[in-house]
DNA sequence: TTGTACGCGTTATCAA
DNA sequence: TTGATAACGCGTACAA
């Protein structure tokens, strides 16, 4: 067992009380005093304990941020702005990932509880929340990319995201606008659960009725798993290659995935764009770097953390839920090119 | 305050410790007691409180995985097959970001003493850490890509890695063989600090010196800062190219700046590798699904995490302290080209 | 300016 | 099979 304040205490000759001034900047302790009690601290390397301090759940200047798939380098890029942010402020920030399994709301409960969270931030996941779970969710809370769903009242919580639908629409419309009628899609949902993807899904499949162009399943590549890396894009690209042999355009959901399908297309010998025009979605780094520079939906997302951060203090601090949706802009970078000229 | 152990003991009318015993199944409680109680449990939503959980120090079977700068892709690699095989023998894994201002050993005594951790994987950092600290370390504990350094004894740590210097030396030894003469170097290190890093420079200057080829500082790419990313990689590059027009091969330290470089190359109208051969580091998907495909020194990432994980284990077991070093695989993917032939 | 004593929610010991 | 009760380490009224 580590050492504790009351031995400090007595090392020092003083009072608990003295030790725990010191230790919290609270309550006035005399310069000769507090030197005394900083050296024995560091001579015998005294750390408070975390759960004692929590127990009397002094209010600690935390908040969370809770991340499925932390890995993905979109959310990075958000993380990076929110960890600026938040810190500016004087608070702590508990970045932690949230595993596929597990309900990020049930995390939240938990990780306040346990840690005096005075705000959490939600990044990723699907949009259907139960709103029991809200309920019991005492602190200020934001979205982030997602919503909490249809079922879950707007005032409890807040959200900051894009329009997954209508950015997706816009990505297909760009191809059919430069000619493109044969546009494979890339994707992958789970099954009757709405996620960002499943609305991405439903913006390529509007975007086709709304200019007479017909469904056509072969060009729809997907797997019912939940992958979404280069090697889902790859293999979904080689799929609809051999397929389709009139294919001009793909659309993947995701910018790794579209880097996959691009490598895919590269190495079987075809060029990008002149035989196949790709786009993807997120707006990362990586798309950027890759030769060719990939067209892309890109969304805003240091405007979005700043908001995000903001919203969630605005709450914390007695202000009103709000739920804002940003646009996303349209990146040409050559990777798309015009059949009609 | 949330619902007590104590309230949900009256709720049910039942004293407290025969609650305790259903939610952590110690000691024998009678069937339709438990049933009672978990349905008071559930009824309440009654969450135990971890603070106080740990404040009795009971042995929770906890893991921590303390990684610097977690967005690393390569780290990604190993982490999720940490993440199973620590899970295949029940024990849960923490997964936590340790910030570039913190010490990962001060943050791993502080996490042991909240939550009873049983062990520590420290990914990422320097080759230096204090002796002084390691004593108060009272947990096993295992580092991953680096050393505890000089100072700290064998006994008190293990270690799985690679032996950076020699694998960059083998990088360049392959460039060399290839008939280049005129082999940039892209890297960053902080000063004075041995890091993976700095012993990947010492092998590009110890495979220059063994093959005679005299050392030119116009060909080495640094700005002493901690960035290591595309943009780093993507500058770096320009710099070379405009100050060596006979420039034919480059060496980055990492496969993030391989990519970057590659992008400055191909970007300014050059080829790889029929104008600048390229060899990164690491072995990311990403250099793998670039266009070309990068050549890499590729680190054996999901066999250093499974010894990582069996040592750490064994060491919980009363096991002694190991150090291994695997050896890398130098990948020839067609990113550099013969001079000779 | 300092110290005493209580309680935070839980687990472990021991007696019933 | 159960239930009191003493810790765990700390913060904080309250008293000095």
């Amino acid at each position: 067992m580590e050492i504790t304040i009351k031995e400090i205490a007595k090392l020092s000759g003083v009072g608990i009380t003295t030790v725990s001034r010191v230790l919290n900047n609270s309550g006035p302790v005399s310069p000769k005093t507090r030197e005394k009690i900083m050296s024995v601290i560091s001579e015998y390397n005294y750390i408070p304990n975390n759960n004692a301090r929590n127990l009397k759940s002094t209010q600690s200047n935390s908040v969370a941020l809770l991340v499925k798939s932390i890995a993905n380098p979109f959310f990075q890029k958000m993380i990076n702005v929110i960890k600026q942010k938040v810190a500016l402020r004087g608070y702590q920030l508990i970045i932690q990932n949230v595993e596929d399994t597990e309900n990020e709301v049930d995390v939240a409960i938990q990780e306040t509880q346990d840690r005096n969270l005075q705000g959490i931030i939600i990044m990723g996941g699907s949009f259907n929340y139960s709103p029991e779970k809200f309920k019991r969710l005492k602190v200020p809370c934001i979205f982030m990319t997602v919503s909490a769903g249809a079922d879950v009242p707007l005032e409890n919580y807040s959200s900051v995201r894009i329009d997954d639908e209508a950015e997706a629409f816009k990505a297909v419309e760009y191809l059919i606008s430069l000619g493109h009628r044969r546009i494979g899609f890339i994707y992958n949902a789970p099954i009757n659960i709405m996620t960002p993807n499943s609305l991405r899904h439903k913006g390529y499949l509007r975007a086709l009725q709304q200019y007479n162009i017909p469904y056509d399943p072969a060009l729809i590549a997907t797997d019912f798993s939940s992958l979404s890396g280069f090697d889902f894009g790859f293999k979904m690209m080689k799929q609809l290659l051999l397929k389709n042999k009139d294919l001009t355009a793909v659309f993947a959901f995701a910018d790794i995935v579209a880097i996959g399908a691009a490598k895919a297309v590269l190495s079987s010998g075809l060029r990008i764009p002149e035989d196949i025009s790709i786009i993807g979605f997120d707006g990362i780094e990586e798309a950027e770097f890759y030769h060719p520079s990939l067209d892309t939906i890109s969304q805003p997302a240091h405007q979005m953390a700043l908001s995000g951060v903001e919203v969630l203090f605005d709450m914390m601090q007695g202000g009103k839920t709000q739920h804002i949706i940003y646009e996303s802009s349209l990146l040409k970078r050559g990777s798309c090119i015009s059949l009609t000229k």
